[in-house]
DNA sequence: GCATATATCTGACTTTAGTCAGATATCACG
DNA sequence: CGTGATATCTGACTAAAGTCAGATATATGC
């Protein structure tokens, strides 16, 4: 009764029965589930028609008759893509729009029925995410972006967060030596948030500090998605991007208290070097020759 | 997006294609998912076709053509029940155990997959508990067994070790007075567990010390099922047992470092009394009149 | 014993999902 | 322009799931 593998087949059987009810629900607007996929991908932004095949694993004669029955109910109207006229593209129509938001209703109501009673609220919203993250663990995407963007300044207001949690003597951004957001952008230097589904779990800043040197900052990881070798993947997009950029030489300072990122650095070839800055915070310096 | 009901949406999409892969697994033995789905419910134990039919929320028709094309593959033998005769009992044959058998290695070795690359497996198997828990929430029956069975046992020494972390001077039960099992059994007394599919999520044990007069001890909730109401279950299912029992007052002890225990008490009609024994670990203690 | 309810079975049917082999239009490239 | 690749569509098909109206046998209560 404690063993693992019945502790994940519990969790199995409590979401499949989960998973079918929420399927079911979908059923109540007279139209088939596939169909009803197909419209919910399309309200959701997907337009290109192949691109909504393959995220849904459907066969091509398939799709174009959901496609046909969704244009039937005027809920869908289909043009060619501009640069290439066999690709279709589809959009909803105000009628489309209107029922795509009618099953957004039925989502939303369901998402707030579970978390509804609840005392336990934001134990199994981190539940959640640290299973929908070890689930979607290929599903994850490094975007390069912009600093001042919502998803990189919520990831780095969480990685703030948690240097003053770590941290014995508090963390306080303005005493630190906080590079601006400027220079975390091409061609100066990058910034890589890592997406999953809408969520960001993770970034990691470049900042070109002249033309051979470069310093990596802020990486962090959502604590959800630790384990899973988030950390590895940013840090190597990191690097990716300083080649790019004619980097030769990457530095980073870091704080003994952050065990895993030291172990990561000592791990994938960094080397410890003095202190190169009068920063309070750190007390680790890292150097990599690309 | 960090909204809770975007948070639980990108949880549901994320295990909706698990599930979905989950079930065309079950399709690699030549049957289809129904046959399959039938087979697996009567090999955990559903005998009764009309139980297995709810269960699985099946048209009579069609369990009907599903039960016989499982007995004409030799995997499965119906007999009418004892008591009656309409009724039909399902069993395995040796052949359909040899098939079930293959289809709980499939789940196992899938169970054992996900678990195996994270290094967060601690932390996901408690997620898992706690998303299980809130899902299965009205699947969780509350059972009087014995102290002394394995689920009565596992509960009390995650009790034990819980008393341990959360007592300042830590908890040794042979400090405690510590009832013996056999007290806890009618018709002296009664001990009762919360289980849900298979895992025991809390319990609760009654022990008569006169005719007139028993304790309530050992309520525990595991953590994973906190917030939903259940140690108020267990409480119910306890005085329900005394009433049975003829007790008129009960009494029970705590410590004031269990605080939700402390306001479940006073919530429920419980009345601070003074201490009535000897015991070094409480601090408070209660009484209620049936 | 008889009327009624219940559990299962049977046959005839529909809907949904999915497959596959071409047909058609368009694109990319030499 | 011609050739081969690509994206979508069409028609013909199958398998699986599900529905429904009786048929059959058995149980229950008067």
């Amino acid at each position: 009764m404690l063993d693992p593998v019945s502790r994940v087949r519990r969790f199995n059987r409590a979401v499949t029965s989960a998973v079918g009810a929420l399927d079911t629900s979908f059923l109540g607007r007279g139209r088939p589930l596939g169909a009803a996929r197909v419209l919910n991908a399309i309200g959701h932004g997907r337009a290109d028609v192949g691109d909504i095949r393959d995220y849904l694993g459907l066969d091509s004669g398939l799709m174009s008759r959901l496609l046909r029955s969704l244009e039937d109910e005027g809920l869908i109207e289909t043009t060619a893509h501009a640069d290439d006229a066999r690709r279709r593209i589809a959009r909803l129509t105000a009628a489309g729009k209107c029922e795509f938001n009618a099953y957004e209703a039925i989502s939303n109501r369901q998402a707030k029925d579970f978390l509804g009673h609840h005392s336990q609220r934001d134990a199994l919203l981190a539940a959640m995410d640290l299973i929908a993250s070890a689930l979607g663990r290929d599903g994850t995407a490094l975007d390069e972006m912009d600093p001042r963007s919502d998803a990189a300044r919520y990831c780095l207001g969480e990685y703030y967060a948690e240097l003053a949690r770590r941290f014995k003597q508090g963390f306080d951004v303005k005493l630190s030596r906080d590079p601006d957001a400027k220079d975390m952008v091409r061609p100066r230097g990058s910034f890589i948030v890592a997406m999953s589904d809408g969520l960001p779990l993770g970034c990691v800043g470049l900042t070109g500090t002249s033309d051979e040197f470069a310093e990596i900052k802020r990486l962090w990881v959502a604590p959800a998605a630790r384990g899973l070798g988030l950390g590895r993947r940013l840090m190597d997009a990191a690097e990716k991007a300083a080649r790019e950029l004619g980097i030769t030489v990457l530095r980073l300072d870091t704080n003994s208290a952050l065990a895993e990122a030291g172990q990561l650095y000592r791990r994938t070839g960094w080397t410890e070097i003095p202190r190169f800055n009068d920063d309070p915070y750190p007390n680790l310096f890292f150097e990599k020759r690309l």
